[in-house]
DNA sequence: CGCCATTAGATAGTGACACTCTCCGATTAT
DNA sequence: ATAATCGGAGAGTGTCACTATCTAATGGCG
């Protein structure tokens, strides 16, 4: 097919197919003339991808660059691929080995990736994403203790186990391997969106539903009261 | 304190401190003079929060200044608050009535949360959401079945049980205000940084830890093979 | 065969965002 | 008194993900 038909098909501005070839998230369509080319149905799939990771994963086009990068390469195995992707999936969080407060939280970390027995590469940086998290947490005061941390080890070694197992080693390597990437980054996404309906329906048993008929402050009225009386 | 003192004891610039005053997540000092006014420590805290949500939980500045909005107003309760917290969390995510894929996105959402019987608002961003990942998943092949879901409501509920038991209820309100919405949104990061490690985890143990010891697919470098022989 | 639409490829421009810089006149510690 | 600091406001910066424009070369219809 043609570029218009690929934009088409894809519902993508012709630009930004361009846009995407040019970064190297997209190949060149089959060249059959100096200007003319021919794209078939592995760019369409890959546009897919491409969006999916960026309006659904929120990625920026550097990440998703690395993870398409990895997902053509034939030699990268599964495990590396999902590493790939959740290396790309984390934002930068730098560390910052001259703060004590961050070295702290980042002992912390790997005291209990120990004390889980977790076979974590040691210098991810994941580490540091939830090094992060708890610098942050200790500088409002509030610090963590194991007992609130214990549920959420529960769900991710829950989920994790789930999706490992349902991570696809036969058929088709291409296939596979977009499952792999795509599950893990959307399914993210599913599993904040659950998060936020089951938090908001343990909300409305404890605290009851006043005002529960109205969305909660509203753009740019984020100073008013919600109660309408 | 003046504010070149907040500065140092925040650790942000100077201007960077007016800006967030003007953009109105900031309270200002109270003015001793023309040229002069005086901080305490709820800006102090004010930043601590401000830097947690932008740095950690990544959230734009306009979802910090509902949040904060929201927290000064004393009307509002914790049960909206937590929706407001959740509402600025989540991206746009725009809703397409017209595209029939959508519609069953969402209704398929629909469906689930009558199911599960929870008490959610029935035009909460979050429902789109999750629609939105649905509409890609689907988009890309991976329809979704019931099977693969039960393991993210099961983390989701036991998250969230935990979560809204912990939400403080006595105490000075501003404080345990901002101890709710900096929990969520914080506790966000920690739940995706632990399911990454869980992930690994898992991996190793299910495919082997062939090149565990370096990095994945590193910056500019993902179409390199893993394996170095 | 002639002609207008389309294409590849390259370069430049846009709008949003989160700061960051510069300037002003007032004030204040030394 | 005077150099440094301050509040306040406007303009400037760098990044990001497109988006628009331009050029030259076809493609296909009449």
């Amino acid at each position: 097919m043609k570029v218009s038909e690929l934009s088409d098909r894809s519902g993508l501005p012709v630009q930004t197919i361009k846009y995407y070839i040019r970064e190297g998230l997209l190949p060149k369509g089959a060249a059959t003339a100096a200007t003319r080319a021919e794209y078939g149905d592995e760019h369409l799939d890959r546009l897919r991808l491409i969006r999916a990771l960026r309006e659904v994963g929120d990625l920026p086009i550097a990440s998703v660059k690395r993870i398409v990068g990895a997902v053509d390469d034939e030699t990268v195995g599964l495990h590396d691929l999902l590493g790939t992707a959740a290396y790309a999936l984390s934002p930068p969080a730098e560390p910052r080995p001259d703060d004590p407060g961050w070295r702290a939280a980042r002992e912390d970390v790997d005291a209990i990736v120990a004390e889980l027995g977790w076979r974590v590469t040691p210098d991810t940086p994941t580490r540091d994403l939830l090094a992060q998290a708890f610098l942050a947490l200790r500088r409002l005061g509030l610090p963590i203790v194991w007992s609130d941390l214990r549920p959420y080890i529960e769900a991710a070694t829950i989920i994790a186990e789930h999706e490992i197992r349902a991570v696809p080693t036969e058929g088709e390597r291409g296939r596979a391997v977009q499952t792999a990437v795509a599950t893990n980054v959307l399914y993210e996404k599913v599993l904040l969106a659950l998060r936020r309906m089951a938090q908001e329906d343990a909300s409305a048993r404890r605290f009851g539903d006043a005002g529960r008929d109205r969305a909660p402050a509203s753009e740019g009225d984020a100073s008013r009261g919600t109660r309408p009386g």
